[in-house]
Formats: structure tokens, C-alpha cells, sequence
DNA sequence: CCAAATACTAGAATAATGTTCTAATAAGTT
DNA sequence: AACTTATTAGAACATTATTCTAGTATTTGG
């Protein structure tokens, strides 16, 4: 096998073993010595590739926010209308929650803090992500079909409850998933960016 | 000055500059030693009062909640109709998430491992408050002004956009207050409880 | 194909820092 | 006043993330 291919097996090994830990225990009260053994690495190479354990959290973090947004984006780019679209979004986020509750419960934790190199990769990405929601976004707007309001609101008001009742759930304090409940959260979703007129 | 003040005096400059600390770089980035000189307090004081780093951020959140739950039971139980209790709900988050930066940051950031003792503690609260919460909806449910739903889904509904906003204010990336959009919040939540009949 | 540079692995040594421990002091109590 | 308890103090300790030095494999450029 290539070196580089060994080097991507173990990078991903790590990164399997640290995503374990950290949604168990969380970062801080996860230790090194036990991703190294459970992922068969030594030190050198564990801050070789990742700097320090930080940087596994931050790798883990931008995989998953890339992933998220690839699939939202293609849940969401073939809804024709602003209601359809807008319950796509939701329902996407009650499924992704719902199937992946470890990396899900890990990106929501908010656990993690980015270095500065990090921070620009991330705001690159959501530059680019954010373009692409805008540009749905704004027929639907200009058509009266979605309230015009100040572009940061419309994450927090579609998103928002779907998320907070994710966290709820991962918690372990609610057995209903957010799938199960999706539909009432992409209607309320609806219901409160839809215009009124 | 007696002893009991000067104790509580000690616990309660430790706690301010903990949370002075916590909420700039989070706990684990502070050090306890940080903590012991900017509040004059030594190793076997800090250690006798709190137990660990843990115990006064847990201290810092139990605190916080308290205070949270009393004043928002404040702003709600006066109000008469449903659309009144839930404009209510989300105006108070917002003025409260605005006025102190810091405990919102703090008790929004999920960053504390409760003990079980403290998770006991919290329950106990959770369930004193979540009967008045409670004992305030039923009438506006059996009347027809307020959807019917799981109950575990009325505090993401009405409170999920609101808490989402807030995380992304206090991040910084943002400069509108939730005190500034608290309106449309209110508006937001309460179209996506309320009974369509 | 050889030489030089680069990427990677290894684990012992180090450094940072949270926590324990023992002793001393002050306050409250009988 | 004698005794008990709560609190303070900081040196010693233990844990654990990280650095460092050295060695090995792979790639690259002449």
C-alpha cells in the first residue's frame, strides 16, 4: 500500500476513535493516550498530523460542517416553492440529526474552538454555502411568498427550534427523535417565515 | 466582619472572575491559578469552597438558571391571552440574553459537566419551574388558542429561534442585538404555536 | 539510479496545571 | 477557657498534553 494511503487510514482512524470519545465524554475529558492506543498511533504521528488535540476536534468539526452542507444544499436546491424548500430544509436537518447522532451531538456542542487558520477555512466555506441558500432565498422573497427580513434571522427562524429540540433529544432526555416529530417542525418552521399577506 | 460574610464574600468574587474567564475563553482554557490570583483566594480555600474547576462552573450554572427561570416566570404568569404569554416568553430571553452577555454565553454554551449531584439539583428546579410553565399553557391548549403538541416540543418552538439568534449574536458575528429583533422573534414564535383554527 | 530533501514514525523526556495533603489559624460552642 | 469545627494556606504531587531528538521510509530532482 502507498504511503499516503496508510497516512489517510490512520489520520481516519483517529479521527473515528476522537469523534467516540469526545461525544462521550467530550473533548476535555478525553485523553490523548487513549485515542493513541485505541487507534494503534504513536504520539509523534498523532501531533505530526494534527498539531495537538485540538486540531482533531477542528478536522472533525470542518468534515462535518462540509458534509451538512453539501447535503443540505442538495435537499434543498430542487424545491420549487418557498414552502416546499423551507420544509426540505427542516426535514433534512431532523434526518441528518437523527441518523448521525455522534457527529450531530459533536457539531452542536459547540465544544470545539477553532484556531485562526480554521476559522478562515470554515468562513470560506460558508461563504460559499451561504451564497448558494441567498440565491434560493431571494426569488422567493421578491415573490412575497417569504417574509423580507434582515438576512441573519432566516437560520435561526427555520433552524432554530429543529435544533434545539436535536440537542434536547441527543441529551437523552426525550426518546422521540427529531424525525419523528419533523413534520411538526418544518410546518411550525413554515409557518413563521412564510409572508402573511 | 463575620466569618460566614467573608467566606461568602471570597465564593462570590471567585465565582465573578471565573465567569469572567470562562465566557472569554471557555473552562477548559482557564487556569485555576488565573482564577486564585485575580480573586485573592488560595489553593485550599478554592478547593475546600468548590471542590474542583468544575464546581464553580457548575456553581456558576445552577446560579444562573435560578435566576433565569424566576425572572421569566415573572414576565409570564401576568399575561392573560396566549399570543400575550408567548410574546412575553421570547421578549424576556431576548432582554435577558442582551443584558448579561456574559451568564447567557456561559449557560448557552453547554460547556459544563454537571455532577449527578448538581444534575439532581437542576432536576429538582426543572420540575418546579416546568409545573408553573405548564400550569400557565394548559388553559390557552384547552381553549383552542394554542396548538396541542408533545410537550416537550413548546420550549424549542417558542424559544429555539430565539436561543439560536443568541448564540450567533453573542459569537459576535452580529451586531444587532436580540433585544433589537425581539419583535420579530415574538411575531416568529408565536405564528408557529398558535392554533390555525 | 543515486543523492538530497521531505514526510512520517517513534517514544522518552518535559512542562504545564489541576488537585491533594498536612499543618496552621480563626470562629463558634459548651 | 477548652474543645470542636470551618476555613485558609501553599508546598508537594500526579496527571496528562506536548515537545524534542532521532531514526526510517518515500519521493523528487539531477
Amino acid at each position: 500500500m502507498s504511503r499516503k494511503n496508510q497516512t489517510n487510514k490512520l489520520k481516519s482512524r483517529v479521527m473515528e476513535v476522537a469523534l467516540r470519545h469526545f461525544s462521550e465524554v467530550g473533548i476535555e475529558r478525553t485523553n490523548v493516550s487513549n485515542i493513541l492506543t485505541d487507534a494503534g498511533c504513536s504520539v509523534g504521528s498523532l501531533y505530526h498530523h494534527f498539531g495537538n488535540k485540538e486540531g482533531i476536534a477542528e478536522a472533525l468539526f470542518i468534515d462535518g460542517v462540509d458534509q451538512f452542507n453539501s447535503r443540505l444544499l442538495a435537499a434543498l436546491l430542487p424545491s420549487k416553492t418557498a414552502s416546499k424548500g423551507i420544509k426540505a430544509i427542516v426535514t433534512f436537518c431532523c434526518e441528518w440529526v437523527t441518523g448521525q447522532p455522534e457527529l450531530a451531538g459533536f457539531l452542536l456542542s459547540r465544544e470545539v474552538t477553532l484556531s485562526d487558520k480554521a476559522k478562515l477555512d470554515l468562513r470560506k466555506m460558508d461563504r460559499a454555502f451561504g451564497q448558494s441558500i441567498y440565491d434560493w432565498f431571494v426569488p422567493h422573497v421578491k415573490s412575497g411568498a417569504l417574509l423580507e427580513l434582515p438576512t441573519s434571522m432566516y437560520v435561526p427562524l427555520i433552524c432554530g427550534s429543529t435544533l434545539e429540540y436535536s440537542r434536547f433529544w441527543l441529551s437523552g432526555r426525550n426518546n422521540r427523535s427529531p424525525s419523528d416529530v419533523a413534520s411538526i417542525l418544518a410546518q411550525a418552521a413554515w409557518q413563521s417565515v412564510k409572508s402573511n399577506l
